[in-house]
RNA sequence: GGCCCUAUCGUCUAACGGUUAGGACGAAAGCUUCUCAAGCUUUAAAUCAGAGUUCGAUUCUCUGUAGGGUCACCA
């Protein structure tokens, strides 16, 4: 049974179609009312039947899409399924659109649309149509702009009206609220539905009436749904599901503003666009019933759908112990907007990564066995997404990820994109390292080059300043007072004396073993053990390790206590920085 | 409250009805010619509870519990 008509295969669900459709004959609008209520010309389904074709794809091929709207931020949430929805599509040599869901005016901003678009294109999602980076649009299914689809929307809503299917509606959203309150109240189920829905059958005079008087109203979808029935879903990730049909009246359509709510949006645009694959937040899940209703009265053939659970995060726990999960929340969390990743430093890919990691948690093993590979070649696929309820969002996880990634690059690499990331968010060190981009390569490059892998230790760009400002005469200029503080571990004498005898034996020249001999030899000069296992031995004869020693020419040249291997940062610095940063103790 | 979804280490997750319940992140311990970051070697750590079906249940069924979603003139 293939799935439309499973959905469609109820008998009493079949019945019901029928008796209903002969009430929805007697509920037909008188054509002069119905022109009131549409006073504009619009486009008649048969004309954007002509003027959106069928898509000629192969008979495999996802077309799917993402649908934000534009409130000022793009939301993690948004980019992970626009993720997902773009590698299913192009993974089956398919289609992946944008389209901007601007139908609440009220709530979008033009202007925010570049921050979906540039979103996108950060994190390397390409969209085949839709809104472009020069804030043109391309593709032959649009405007991929909801608000310029007003026409399309009222043409498809008028054809509803004239087949009975739905109706103007003029109680207030106030009226509605303390309805639903009401029935609540009852113990009721709330909604706009049975003698709930007063206008609904209203006569023509009544319309009229309200008309006149210009009272604000809506247009509701006419449901033919009966709660009891249930019908037979089947979802790409939650498997098949049984769902209360819809019997609630929801407005599809507001008069004043002309624009259609969510539901009526989604049936038409992606059938006009040709969505075959309807990927999106599980929220939408139990709105599944209202939107097959309002394909099948639009006569179109709905999508396949997918409901993804949402990211979350923990907040608190209960009495129990048992962790509270709830969604990341634009306004409560700034994890859940996806630029501070931009902000942070962290590699677009790195957050692509965590996020396939997410969604197929396979990628990891996949990841190992191809270490190199491009991760577009990662064949996602439904039966390892994750049907968990909502995966916790872990930044810890994230770092790993992209701890990892870094560890990969060059030192040419990560001097492009850190320098690129310093201009914008960290001046002064995009300064240095501009100033003398062969010793910030260097610096870069200790401990990187030759080996399998680099340091594990930057998982973003943010941390750059960490991990090499000190290298900066001007950075280090700010820490270098901290140092006595931090020698106060040995004797001034100790202290001085090693200062001395490495001044006089260091070669800029020698290798690790050579210099690190020479370490060794102040070490024992001064008392202290050749190595950390001797003094482990014998701790009372010594004064310390050879590994003190290192430290004060550590602390000494870069304010810290733990760096990378030294003798390289030494090779980095060259005797004059060295000598300088050395004699510069107070 | 109605309806729906979900339940495996702290987290993300694997396991045709038969495994010693596996991996990754994190944690702990040890190793490593200097401190770190790594790397390597170990360790601790889970099937929500209770019934049922079955020779055998993490897996199937039911009940309970917990968490999530939804029930807008928001998407």
């Amino acid at each position: 049974m293939s799935y439309f008509s499973s959905i469609f295969a109820n008998n009493k669900t079949q019945t019901n179609n029928e008796s209903m459709s002969q009430e929805n004959q007697n509920h037909i609008l008188p054509q002069t009312l119905i022109e009131k209520l549409f006073p504009n010309k619009l486009p008649t389904p048969e004309e954007l039947n002509e003027k959106y074709p069928k898509r000629e794809l192969p008979p495999d091929a996802m077309v799917t899409r993402v649908g934000p709207s534009p409130t000022g931020l793009m939301h993690l949430g948004g980019l992970y399924s626009a993720l997902i929805s773009e590698r299913f599509a192009h993974q089956t040599n398919g289609v992946f659109f944008l389209r901007i869901e601007d139908t609440d005016i009220e709530r979008s901003r033009a202007e925010t649309t570049d921050v979906i678009v540039k979103s996108l294109n950060h994190f390397h999602i390409p969209t085949d149509e839709g809104m472009t980076i020069s804030g043109d649009e391309k593709g032959k299914y649009g405007p991929y702009t909801q608000s310029a689809r007003k026409d399309i929307y009222q043409g498809l809503v008028k054809s509803l009206v004239e087949k009975g299917k739905a109706y103007p509606c003029f109680c207030t959203s106030e009226e509605t609220k303390s309805m639903g309150e009401e029935q609540v109240k009852e113990g009721l189920r709330p909604g706009y539905y049975g003698k709930w829905a007063k206008w609904r059958d209203a006569s023509v005079e009544e319309i009229e009436k309200e008309l006149e008087k210009n009272t604000p109203y809506v247009i509701r979808f006419r449901s033919e749904g009966n709660f009891e029935n249930k019908i037979k879903v089947s979802d790409l990730l939650k498997g098949d599901l049984e769902l209360s049909e819809n019997d609630i009246d929801r407005k599809i359509l507001t008069a004043a503003t002309g624009l259609p709510t969510y539901h009526l949006a989604h049936a038409v645009d992606d059938h006009y666009m040709g969505t075959t694959h309807v990927l999106r937040g599980d929220e939408w899940l139990s709105s599944v019933p209202l939107h097959l209703q309002l394909f099948e009265a639009l006569g179109f053939t709905p999508p396949r759908y997918g409901h993804l659970a949402p990211i979350q995060k923990e907040d608190g726990m209960n009495e129990k112990g048992d962790i509270i999960k709830r969604k990341i929340s634009k306004r409560k969390d700034p994890e859940a907007n996806a630029m501070l990743y931009e902000e942070l430093g962290y590699p677009p890919r790195a957050v692509v990564e965590y996020l396939l990691n997410l969604a197929n948690s396979s990628f990891e093993d996949w990841r190992k066995a191809n270490p190199d590979t491009d991760n577009s070649e990662f064949q996602l696929t439904f039966e390892k997404l994750s049907r968990s309820n909502g995966p916790l969002f872990d930044m810890v996880k994230l770092n790993d990820v992209s701890k990892e990634i870094i560890s990969r690059m060059t030192a040419e690499e990560i001097y492009a994109v850190g320098l690129e990331w310093a201009k914008k968010y960290d001046e002064r060190l995009a300064l240095e390292m501009e100033k003398d981009s062969s010793y910030a390569k260097s610096i870069l490059n200790i401990e990187r080059e030759g080996e399998s892998r680099g340091r594990k230790d930057i998982s973003k760009w943010a941390d750059l300043n960490s991990e090499m400002g000190y290298f900066f005469d001007p950075i280090f200029d700010e820490i270098k007072d901290n140092r006595e503080e931090t020698l106060s571990f040995v004797t001034k004498e100790d202290c001085d004396s090693a200062i001395k005898s490495f001044l006089e034996t260091y070669n800029e020249n020698d290798t690790k073993d050579e210099w690190f001999a020479k370490v060794k030899t102040i070490a024992r000069d001064l008392g202290y053990a050749e190595g950390a296992k001797q003094f482990k031995l014998e701790p009372t004869k010594y004064k310390g390790q050879v590994g003190d020693i290192a430290k004060i020419f550590r602390v000494l040249l870069t304010g810290k206590t733990n760096t990378p291997d030294l003798h390289s940062i030494m090779k980095v610095m060259g005797r004059e920085r060295l000598v300088q940063r050395i004699n510069s103790l107070a």
